[in-house]
DNA sequence: CGCATCCTTGACCCGGGTCAACTTCTGTGG
DNA sequence: CCACAGAAGTTGACCCGGGTCAAGGATGCG
């Protein structure tokens, strides 16, 4: 069994990217020590890592399958926030600030992960500087993806919106597919369910049913059931007038 | 003058609050240090402290008045992201990421700041992991308060998020007003146009408009102008019915 | 005083929420 | 292999919130 080239451990898959294995792939050492903290876990679609609220007990390496983020509202309303994939690291952020976790962590598939317990990464960090400035890294990507999300629900309607999402989903977890015209398409099964593509666009499902029937009707777009493929060439939609706005400041 | 209890300048009058002064008010030592590298600076109304693009210059420490963070989308529309009080820290992200600002700040009122310049900063947080730290915790908040804005904007409905966002606020910036009842109202002059308020919720002036005048129709609030009261005993709004949806998994 | 900026109001229309029925899918047991 | 039940997804009817366009006050400034 080889360590994995994300975190150490001796049954990941994926290539030497993610924060743990980035840090681990410049030196031997370090992944010997990774290797040596990980445990290595499974989870079966629609387990729990962790739920919302918990206190952190460790980082989660994805090395195979993905994992969703969501967030609960007291009222009931939830939403997925993010998608994992692997490579990707999972609860840097209660693990940092040492609290309780703000989001619930799902499989989303049959899922591989290894696990780092906190008190283990912990004597890491204090020891390896470098890995600590991994962590925060990630964290910062992940507010600019959170404002970028923002910033777009205001900038876009809700079926540019999809688009991207999908296109983001598809170039994950997909694989391209021969085109007649050059480009390739994608195509690739949906991780998520209708209900919760919906909620990541902040609308309900029925509503994202018929954004879906809008870009396939399009041509942007054909899918059924989880089954999707992404036409090549789709980048840039119909572009609307766009308002100009007094945003002449910067 | 009296060094700045938030940034150890000269000049600024707030409490011992912020990550900064938290950090060197536990330590006369601290505060020395601090006090010998800021730099204090003044703006006026609109002025640009950075804009979105630019690298990163230094930590701004707020000393007076309030800072607006803007990002700007590519198609010409622009959003407040955020705005930072006296004590809070500007430009941590950029810092922290040795990259690019991802959003444009500028003075909302008579501005008076502390500036800690990079080449300083990085210094003191080389030789002081405990700021470091701190600095950390500053983008891990904005983290969880990007993403509790994400799910405001899923749960609840604009009316009832302009009332928190007033609440908000008022809060920061307004002055107790003895009301009949109790206990007291708030009232302050808000800091910020129309349009940003708008751009906040992300709807148009004209419907952030009709949301005033709503709210103002049931005695939750008295605006006129930037002059602004908030009624006490606004906390709960009319509740909806709040659909459950399927959130059983947590 | 006139002009510009900021804010408000009205009329109209479209996107999306809601409710309800209907149509696949998917997996399970006979 | 089929039958069936339950879940998942789709569609239609209807209505309301909010976008858009356009006009009309306030307020402030030279």
């Amino acid at each position: 069994m080889n360590p994995c080239s994300h975190c150490g451990g001796t049954r990941c898959r994926a290539g030497p990217h993610g924060p743990l294995g980035g840090w681990a792939g410049r030196d031997p050492g370090h992944a010997r020590l990774l290797s040596g903290l990980t445990l290595e876990q499974r989870f079966a679609p629609g387990d729990a890592l962790f739920r919302m609220g918990e206190a952190s007990r460790g980082l989660y390496c994805v090395a195979e399958g993905m994992v969703g983020l969501r967030m609960l509202h007291p009222n009931g309303a939830g939403a997925l926030v993010d998608i994992a994939y692997p490579g990707d690291l999972v609860g840097v952020r209660a693990f940092l600030r040492d609290g309780c976790h703000r989001t619930g962590a799902e499989a989303l598939t049959s899922l591989q992960v290894c696990k780092l317990p906190t008190a283990a990464a912990r004597q890491l960090v204090a020891s390896h500087p470098q890995l600590y400035r991994r962590l925060v890294r990630v964290c910062l990507d992940a507010l600019d993806a959170s404002q970028e999300a923002m910033l777009q629900a205001a900038a876009m309607d809700n079926r540019e919106r999809l688009f991207h999402l999908l296109s983001r989903l598809l170039h994950h977890c997909g694989s391209p597919v021969a085109a007649f015209d050059g480009a390739d398409a994608i195509d690739a099964r949906l991780p998520v369910s209708r209900e919760d593509l919906a909620s990541m666009l902040g609308v309900r499902q029925e509503t994202l049913s018929r954004l879906l029937k809008r870009l396939s009707d399009q041509g942007l777009i054909e899918i059924s059931g989880r089954q999707c493929r992404l036409w090549p060439g789709g980048g840039r939609l119909a572009t609307r007038p766009t308002t100009p706005l007094a945003a002449a400041r910067f």
